[in-house]
RNA sequence: GGCCCGUUCGUCUAGGGGUUAGGACGCAAGAUUUUCAUUCUUGAAACAGGGGUUCGAUUCCCCUACGGGCUACCA
């Protein structure tokens, strides 16, 4: 029986920049986990990589995970009882532990350079930094206690690297895929502490996990050749019943082709991979993000868990309420999932019919910000709103989609009108004029009754006149039902807008 | 190369010893909408291969193939 501690999980980024979809899929599952158990979603910053850290990154992921909806309960800048959440903050915690475990021979220092260790990986085939070389190389294994002592003493820069055990089988059941084993002789001896005094991800993650009391540790599938050294170091640490209980996710792979899905992949095929606009302060590179292309967070969230989730019926449109309550980690698929920008669409298309229309609002108002687009009426936006949400894919389709609410169109699709325009249809748009003068209540039934009336009197066919009609109010063959539109932008404006597309038209 | 993980329609997936192998996206056709989109109906489309085990394997086991990940003083 599994402890009753409190579940306690953690998404741990590394800042250096942006926060792709495997990155805010491993937040939901953590987040979707921690709520179905009432336990706490801990943010920690991972930065112990000075030279790859981005200005910003840090702002950046609190500020998705915001826009998201997945706040986490404690974090770098929430605070909480473990603080601080910064591993460059924590820097000299970790020392002490890797010393402890030199002193107990789990660890031990290594002088290599750089041009050393390459030269061996160059030279020995399957070289690794192990149990069959570590006796060759410049390690307080290989040398005497006095010559390590020495070059200490020197100042001479070193390393402390984990001793992996000779012949030992490691195996750990993961929570997704089961009984996982590894033979230590096949992996190497990882690097805890730097030479700089930071800890390596190994050590880190093992020391703040202990530290911060987490119980459950998801993370994305290629971690899981390095989780043998992880489960030593538990065990070496004097941890192993505090451990948490592991999850490896699937990757999220490219579309086309084969590989982990990259920031290059989404410019390269024409879709976003960050949730929300992403600027490279140092490299000036520029990644879009599915916020400011307009998806929801809600369709956001929901296309996330599908990608190597489901409940196991057919449902597929999930609010993340649902999610929590359904959501269960054995459910988690095991292979790979192949990004799909369509049904990616398809979800925010879902979302976008579905959502309250107050909400619906905000957020176009939002987008159209974006776009230096501003609407006085609010009344009348709700009512475009309605007319035109059935046809957006994308929150920014709106101003395609409506501008003619607010708007006269700037030119006219004239192939769909000029070919077959005629003097008897233009005297019918002019006749059309007057009698729209003179229509008693301005509502879209009274119009078509007027404008079907007038149609049979001129003895041509309504479905003729209807289309010029339509590319006179809107400019195209697209939107509404034209007598939807005529009625809602007024009796000035569609009469305007009539005799400026007659003289366009007659020319 | 070595190690680890994986493999059901093009894609995301359900299923699990006996099924017409189900759903969704996309695609195609049709209906509705006198436009387009929505909506509705229909259609094409899959168990990687070979061995076992079994009365019977897509399902269990093994092998092969293929795919992916890792193999840094990056995470």
């Amino acid at each position: 029986m599994q402890s009753p501690k409190k579940v306690r999980v953690r998404f741990a980024p590394s800042p250096t920049g942006g926060l792709h979809l495997g990155g805010v899929r491993t937040v939901l599952f953590n987040y979707l986990f921690a709520r179905k158990h009432g336990g706490d979603f801990v943010l920690r910053i991972e930065d112990t990589d000075q030279t790859r850290y981005v200005e910003g990154a840090e702002q950046y992921i609190v500020d998705c995970l915001e826009w998201c909806g997945l706040k986490p309960d404690e974090g770098p800048q929430v605070g909480g009882p473990f603080s601080p959440y910064r591993q460059s903050e924590r820097k000299e915690r970790y020392r002490p532990y890797a010393e402890q475990l030199v002193a107990a021979g789990y660890a031990y220092y290594a002088f290599d350079t750089a041009e050393e260790l390459d030269k061996c990986r160059k030279e020995i085939p399957n070289f690794q930094y192990g149990h069959t070389y570590r006796s060759q190389l410049r390690n307080s294994l290989s040398l005497s206690e006095t010559e390590v002592q020495q070059l200490i003493a020197n100042g001479e820069p070193y390393v402390i690297r984990i001793k992996m055990p000779a012949n030992e089988t490691v195996s750990f059941s993961d929570m997704i895929r089961g009984e996982v084993s590894f033979d230590t002789n096949l992996v190497d001896d990882k690097v805890l502490l730097k030479a700089d005094g930071m800890p390596t991800y190994h050590l880190a993650v093992v020391v703040d996990d202990f530290l911060m009391d987490i119980s459950h540790a998801f993370r994305g599938e290629e971690w899981l050749p390095s989780a043998p050294v992880h489960l030593l170091l538990w065990k070496y640490l004097g941890w192993e019943a505090a451990m948490p209980q592991w999850a490896h996710l699937p990757l999220i792979l490219k579309p086309d082709g084969h590989g982990k899905l990259s920031k290059r992949d989404g410019d390269r095929l024409g879709f976003p991979v960050f949730a929300m606009n992403w600027l490279d302060q140092k490299t000036g590179d520029f990644t879009p993000g599915f916020r400011e292309l307009g998806f929801l967070p809600e369709a956001f969230l929901n296309l996330l868990a599908m990608l190597g989730w489901n409940d196991g019926t057919d449902q597929e449109i999930f609010s993340l309420d649902e999610l929590i309550e359904k959501f269960s980690i054995e459910r988690v698929s095991h292979a790979g999932a192949k990004f799909d920008y369509e049904k990616a669409k398809w979800y925010n298309a879902e979302w976008i019919k579905r959502i309250d229309a107050d909400r619906l609002k905000q957020l176009i108002l939002g987008q159209l910000k974006l776009q230096n687009i501003s609407i006085a009426d609010d009344a009348y936006l709700s009512k475009v709103i309605e007319l035109v949400k059935d046809r957006l894919v994308l929150l920014n389709d709106f101003w395609e989609q409506a501008s003619f609410f607010f708007q006269a169109p700037g030119q006219y699709d004239e192939t769909a009108v000029k070919p077959k325009w005629s003097v008897e249809k233009a005297d019918f748009y002019a006749g059309l004029i007057t009698q729209l003068e003179q229509v008693s209540t301005w509502e879209a039934s009274v119009l078509e009754e007027t404008f079907k009336t007038a149609a049979e009197q001129s003895g041509m066919k309504v479905g003729e006149l209807m289309l010029p009609f339509r590319v006179m109010l809107v400019g195209g063959k697209f939107g509404p039902a034209v007598f939807d539109i005529a009625a809602s932008i007024g009796r000035e404006e569609s009469i305007k807008r009539i005799e400026k597309a007659l003289k366009a038209f007659n020319q």
